[in-house]
Order: structure tokens, then C-alpha cells, then sequence
DNA sequence: TATATTTTTATGTCTATACATAAAAGCAGG
DNA sequence: CCTGCTTTTATGTATAGACATAAAAATATA
């Protein structure tokens, strides 16, 4: 039945203790008995206790502080995971048809506005990148990007007509830091033209940025086509 | 220095491996050495470099399958964690002062879309509510809430012009699963005169629901002030 | 040769024990 | 009563060793 002995997994004690939160048999702002005591209770290991109500606290269910003990928290901060896709493999999982194709491409000086979300220092010229992604053949998402030619030297002998700009970033360059924004834009001619929407159409909107140990290496605003929709379950 | 004796404690592998990633000594793809043979090159335990590796995978930077070993994802693809606030938090965190207003409360007969949305069976009635909430005394978030009555029935006792419906449940009602999704919508006349902004203008969305076992709570809309943006940094 | 079976192996987990450490609680001395 | 020191305690982490298990690799069988 479970996986040792007979005892139970730190699974186990996470199911359990997470229904008694539930049930409010631990309400909200209380104590919880101690590791030693729940070992005993679950006839198990301080240690594998220790993992589950350390998981749960990641979780966002308890709070966890020396001495003080395990506290259920009142309003569960749950946290949103999601992963952060790569456009192509979010439209293959959906079970359609990916189709890239590039706009635009031109080695421009930085403009002073990038220049100053990136904060880098110095006057530098930047990859601009305009791109079509497609599924099932109609308009998925418009991207335009900027990447620092200093940080990604390569990209300039790079055309970009096979590959998007993103895979071909997670694939050559690593990064430590990013950013990433969601926010509601209007259409404008240009965008509406590409995601075939009508000017002025609300359009879901994101944003990133990525940097390799403080030196800033890439921006990009991705428009979706109207309708797109962000979904998380938890 | 380090804590024990003078060995690596699992944040310091961590910490080291992570920079093996990051600078590509171990490239995208690669297999790791085995647990045992980097407990060996650190002068720690199995336990302890599984601990590190572990939380490396679940942070998306690695893959791990028994038997076949420990790979370095080439798409890292990092898990954008953000908690789901609410609003008030989200407000005061901001250094804002935070407002609340209730707009309108009745219960209704749940509406076919929402019965459909929240697939509840048989048709129940629903506490309909519409809120505001306000940073600085501007508009921030306008709200449009469904409770099912027979999920939460102490709703029906509450007015909700003290307190605003999501910090009520949260403190009230127990759940276990939600979904949030987030989209742009179109301001109508209704919404724009509440949020001080233009009919038409783009309107970042956030939908929730959450559910207790199978059983339906409540579904939200929330829709923020033009030029509200969400942001996580990692 | 193709397929089933066994072996091997890297990760997954549990146990028992020890030491580390933050912070609450108790206790002193003023 | 307050302030600073000491003790206690719950969590945090490391260790050594064992068994569990998925899946790759090797081997046997049809």
C-alpha cells in the first residue's frame, strides 16, 4: 500500500494535513502540534514530516518559524504557478499547427526608451525583430523584439526566417534574470493589420525581459490575437 | 562558514550547480553526474545533493527520471510564480491607501452561462454583487461577483458594504481548487463610468472560480483601471 | 530477428540521529 | 517596571544507511 513499510509517505501527511486545513479542523491563524508530535500521530519520522509541512508552507498553506512553530494561514496566499511557454510548444500542446514567419528584421540604434527599461549604459545598437506566429494558419501572436547586439553578438549572423527569436534565445543564450508583464493594449493599425483584428480591439499583451547577470540581452512585446485567454488551474 | 562542519549545505550545491547551468559547463541536454558522484565531488551526502538537485528541477531548470539520470533542460522553462492577491493587499503593499465601495447586491436566479461555467447541476440561486475598489481614491478595480447561495449560505446575512466579497470568503470559506485566467477586454459603458475611462478602452481581466470538492463557491470578474499592468520579476 | 525476461542502476523515499539556529519564554539585576 | 542575559524549544539541516521503483540495458527465448 504505501511505499515503506506500512507507515506513511510525506505525501501521505501532506494530503492529510492539507484536508484537515481544509475541513477547518486546523482553522486559519492556528498552531499546528509540533513535528515530534505529528511524527508520533503518523507514526513516522520528524524528517518526513519535516518535508511535508515544509512543502505545504511553499505551497502557501502554513507558516513555518523557529520556535513559534507551524501556523495555517488565514488568507492562502496560493500561488499561481505557470509556466512561462515558448510560443510554438503552447500551440503544439493545444493540438494545432504552428506556422513562424518573420516581418522584419533591422540593426537599429537603441532607443532611448529600451534604454532605459534595460538600463544599460552606453549608446548601443540593437536587433529589432518583427514576427508572425501562426495557428492553424490564422493569427496567434505578433511579436517585436530588441535584442542587444553587445550581449548577443551571433544573432547578427542569424536570419531568423527559420527560427523565432525566442527558441533561438533559449537555445544559444542562457539568462539569469527575467521579467515579465501582462497588461490590456489597443490595436493599432499596424498590430491589427498582422493579428487580423480591428483597430482598437483590445489586445492581451505581454512583455518580457531578460538579462544575463545585469547585463540586459533582450525585450520583447508579444500581442495576442483577440480572445486569447491565460489559464492557470490550481 | 558553511553550516555543519564545513562541508556544502544544499543551498551552496545549489547555488554551484546553478552556476554550472547558467555559464553552460553543463550544456542544455546534458546528463549530470550521478548523485552519489557529486556528493562525492563535494564532500556530502546523497541526501543532501538530491535535496539541491530537487529543488533545481522543481524550479524548471532540471530533469530528473530515475534510471536515466539528471538532464539539463535546454528551454528552461521557468515557472513564473506569482501569488494571486487580493486587491486590498495588493493596494496597501503598493503604499496606496485602499477604499471600498458596494455597489449593488441581489440575490438572482443563477444565469445559464455561469451554471454552465461553474457546472452545477440543478438551478440554484446566486448572490449577485458589483464592488469597487479604489487606490488613493482613484478607480482601480471594478468587480462583479457570483456567490452560489447554497456553497456559502452565511452570504445571504452578510451586506458586504463593510468588507469586499473576496476578503470575506477567504476569511469565511475554505476552498480547494480555483482557476484564474487573464485576458483584455473592451470596456463597455457600464464598466467605463465606473473605472473613469473611456467606453471602448482596453481593460486588463482577471476571471476566478473556485471550487470545494466538486462543489461550485463563486466566479469573479475583475476588471482594472486602464494601464493597470501585473508584473513578476525571477 | 523480434520479443520477452532479467539485471542493473540512478533516482525516490524513509529512518534514526545529531548538531545548528532563531526566537520565544523565563529569569535576573537594576 | 524595564532591560539584558540565559534557557528552552521548534524548526532547519546534515549524515549514514536502507529499501523502493522506474526504466534503461543486457540477456535469453521463440
Amino acid at each position: 500500500m504505501a511505499t515503506q513499510r506500512d507507515n506513511m509517505s510525506y505525501k501521505d501527511i501532506k494530503r492529510v494535513v492539507l484536508d484537515r486545513i481544509q475541513k477547518r479542523i486546523w482553522a486559519p491563524d492556528s498552531l499546528l502540534p509540533s513535528e515530534i508530535e505529528l511524527a508520533d500521530e503518523f507514526s513516522s519520522t520528524r524528517t518526513t514530516v519535516n518535508r511535508a509541512l515544509r512543502e505545504l508552507a511553499e505551497e502557501g498553506f502554513l507558516e513555518r518559524k523557529r520556535k513559534a512553530g507551524t501556523r495555517v494561514l488565514n488568507a492562502p496566499l496560493r500561488k499561481a504557478q505557470f509556466t512561462i511557454p515558448q510560443v510554438g510548444d503552447e500551440i503544439v500542446e493545444a493540438g494545432r499547427t504552428y506556422r513562424y514567419s518573420l516581418v522584419k528584421r533591422e540593426v537599429i540604434d537603441i532607443p532611448s526608451w529600451l534604454s532605459a527599461t534595460l538600463a544599460t549604459g552606453s549608446a548601443q545598437s540593437v536587433l529589432y525583430l518583427e514576427c508572425m506566429h501562426f495557428a492553424d494558419n490564422t493569427p496567434f501572436q505578433f511579436e517585436v523584439r530588441w535584442i542587444v547586439v553587445d550581449s548577443a553578438p551571433s544573432a547578427l549572423d542569424t536570419d531568423f526566417t527559420q527560427i523565432g527569436p525566442g527558441a533561438w534565445l533559449a537555445q544559444e543564450l542562457p539568462f539569469t534574470d527575467l521579467e515579465v508583464s501582462f497588461s490590456a493594449s489597443k490595436a493599432d493599425k499596424h498590430i491589427a493589420e498582422f493579428l487580423d483584428a480591428r483597430d482598437g480591439d483590445p489586445i492581451f499583451t505581454t512583455q518580457r525581459t531578460t538579462w544575463l547577470r545585469a547585463q540586459p540581452v533582450t525585450h520583447a512585446r508579444l500581442y495576442f490575437a483577440p480572445g486569447y485567454k491565460m489559464t492557470t488551474r490550481l
